[in-house]
DNA sequence: CGATCTGTTGATATCCTTCAATTTTGGTGG
DNA sequence: CCACCAAAATTGAAGGATATCAACAGATCG
């Protein structure tokens, strides 16, 4: 039986209860499939309900007007998204598969319960958000100041440590089946520097990169060609006083 | 007498109570001045309190092991920041003034009080999250896709729709104190890359930009170079049904 | 009123884009 | 299993946008 990604994911943050991995876990039963590149949801429709993804691989993009595209986002197994969005009247930017990929839709009332309900759960989805934020900081100082080298290793780097995080590898290698396109769109180049690029890392022999699967070979040289710290994916979770506070009102609320 | 930038940017969101105003505005009391150009947080530290930025200027970056820079978001008053920072271990950027600046300081505490004590102002700071997480999304479309002119023109929008959004500006001139190199580090240029970005909107009579005041004389002009929409800005606010459902809530718990 | 930071300009270098094949891969139907 | 097709990857050549380097002018501030 495969560990829910969701609460893979949740558990860098703290150590969960079984009330709260239940309620996880029952987050994710209304699932539906989609194939791969198609929109889930689009820029300037409104957002459509909170889910989960659970299984597949997913991205936020805007097009441009020229008809370029620039990929903000990866969503992995256990990424949350619109969880919040009814929030707001619309979509500032679109969600497509980029593989088959399944979701899991919540309704919006059970994410405030747990909100106002679940503190420890609530603190796990802010710390999730405040991990995304750290993602997109890291790519905008990835697109802004990185050589077209140190983009690509980035990616890969960011990829193999967040499939990691939610139990989908235990070593360097994981599935990718992304096109050099794709590639290119999220790191701000066109897919002829990406090749150039992946040239470059596969003659060194430092990664293995065919057939939607990607091994590192050299990590520590990718490390450092992307100057990749995986600091910034907040992995070591909520400091101990924090974990004690939450443990608190457990016993106060269970009791 | 001045309103309260933070009351600003949450009424976007959406109409708030005389209670709830005057809790947001006693957040604010407790202020400390900063300098120019001084660090508030730094990277590898563990986070300070959270504070909102009732004056000045400030802005997160990340520097590079040779020394370059880049500058993620910049932070107006009305902005919050570090308010789950209490959920990390350590900061993944820095945050540092860019003109004097006065923050207050606020007790996580309060924040996890608003959360499950005040809904709609609960909401109020996750849409406020969702703005910020937008303006990230737009400046990695910015960088990754757009040309120096397009850059630069993208940010001073930004910086004016900002401004206006608090009660900074009511017509195209804001204040702006900022260096050719700190444009350049937000937008992942260097400073003579946006000097000539700059001389050519000045040429062409678009905006006058000067002693730290920024004008924009030929504001369409610019949006269509910039290819701004203001529409990730999320200035609307929430959908009518849920604006009642808060109102529901409020009827229910001030009963 | 000098010292320093910021802005401006020109010349050159470089990385990446653009354009245009050509090859390879992967999938599909016969 | 093979032939065929479309999508993706690969490669070379040329052009262009921005970086880099360097010098000087102008502004700001104790």
């Amino acid at each position: 039986m495969k560990i829910n990604p969701l609460v893979a994911k949740l558990s860098h943050f703290a150590v969960l209860s079984a009330e709260e991995i239940a309620l996880l876990e029952s987050l994710c039963v209304n699932e539906e499939s989609f194939p791969a590149h198609v929109d889930i949801v689009t820029e300037g429709q409104v957002p459509r309900s909170p889910f989960v993804l659970t299984d597949g691989l997913a991205c936020r993009y805007r097009v441009l007007r020229d008809g370029r595209r620039q990929i903000l986002t990866f969503l992995v197994p256990g990424d949350t998204s619109n969880l919040h969005g009814f929030l707001i009247q619309a979509m500032d930017h679109s969600i497509a598969t980029l593989m088959p990929t399944r979701i899991a839709m919540v309704q919006w009332e059970i994410v405030m319960g747990i909100t106002t309900g679940y503190p420890r759960l609530g603190g796990a989805l802010w710390w999730s958000a405040l991990q995304e934020e750290a993602i997109m900081r890291e790519r905008i100082v990835s697109i802004g100041r990185r050589s077209a080298r140190g983009r690509i290793a980035y990616l890969l780097c960011e990829f193999v440590w967040r499939q990691r995080a939610v139990g989908l590898s235990n070593d360097d290698e994981i599935r990718l089946p992304l096109t050099q396109t794709e590639l290119g769109d999220a790191a701000g180049l066109t897919s002829v520097a990406v090749n150039r690029a992946l040239q470059d890392f596969r003659r060194n022999g430092w990664i293995k990169f065919s057939r939607g699967r990607l091994t590192l070979l050299a990590t520590e040289k990718l490390l450092d060609i992307a100057q990749f710290s995986q600091r910034y994916l907040h992995l070591d979770g909520a400091p101990t006083p924090i974990r004690r506070y939450f443990d608190q009102l457990d016993r106060a609320g269970g009791a």
